[in-house]
DNA sequence: GCTTGACCCTATATATACTACATGGTTTTT
DNA sequence: AAAAACCATGTAGTATATATAGGGTCAAGC
């Protein structure tokens, strides 16, 4: 299989392909006579994996923990939970974040009653910190 | 005011202050004979502005529109208000997307009881895919 | 006069996870 | 044979800074 192939296989682009090869996370393939990739099923599964955990929002740097995790099958697997309760851990603060930041948005948006100049608008003027809707 | 101090003042590192001049934000200061940046209030108000955009998640990009509208004092705010809709709107896809995501995650934990090996780990066999217990 | 330390300058590299381009070689199709 | 499609490497770009390298300037103390 070249690199088109498995691209289209795994719906991602080459360059991803070779990006992760770069970066550690696809073993480097073999080689035909004139240079082109070869990959066979292992990649494939490899490349999906890796993909499934970045639709969870891993970072690639998570992603080659867990494949070192997976290189030793007796070890238990207390590592594995922790590696995603760390993760869970930081999507929820920063959903916590956002929500904060929303509120405070929304308090700015309240500034404004949209029908002014830029001179007089409250949105503006709370940004410039000027008057200090908040407390 | 040399760039230090502007520093301090508004909590910045250096290279910030310098990196906003080169991006546009902050507008080049007169230079002593040495080279070194003189900053006068305006600059030191221009920073703020910007930082306090900055703190309400806003892009460098819709900083710099809105410093734009801000040169332009008789023009309605419409503009500006649609700016901040469309910014909160953005914050409010990201919430939602990261409490999709949350789901996912908690579900997968749900796959583990923490106590096996890496091989039997449910975690580990729900990023590989081959049993899927996502719909 | 000289050293030390604090301050300033520019330019470059790093982080993330790709994506796109430039340039050139190879294979496949027409 | 020519054109289209594919592959290769290397570089640069995205966003928002932070860090480092290597060097210039300035004030105080000895
Ligand atoms: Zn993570
Ligand atoms: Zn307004
Ligand atoms: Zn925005
Ligand atoms: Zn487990």
């Amino acid at each position: 299989m070249r690199i088109g192939q498995l691209a289209q296989q795994a719906g991602v682009d080459i360059q991803t392909i070779r990006f992760y090869e770069r970066q550690g996370l696809l073993p480097p393939p073999n080689r035909e006579d004139n240079g082109y990739r070869t990959y066979k099923a292992d990649h494939a599964d490899k490349l999906l994996f890796i993909r499934r955990c970045r639709s969870f929002g891993m970072s690639l740097e998570e992603i080659g923990v867990l494949q070192s995790y997976q290189e030793q099958p007796q070890q238990p697997c207390v590592a594995i939970n922790e590696l995603l309760d760390r993760h869970i851990a930081q999507v929820r603060n920063q959903i916590a974040s956002l929500q904060v930041l929303e509120n405070q948005l929304m308090t700015l948006r309240g500034c404004c009653d949209n029908e002014r100049q830029n001179l007089d608008c409250g949105v503006l003027s709370g940004l410039l910190g000027g008057d200090k809707p908040f407390s």
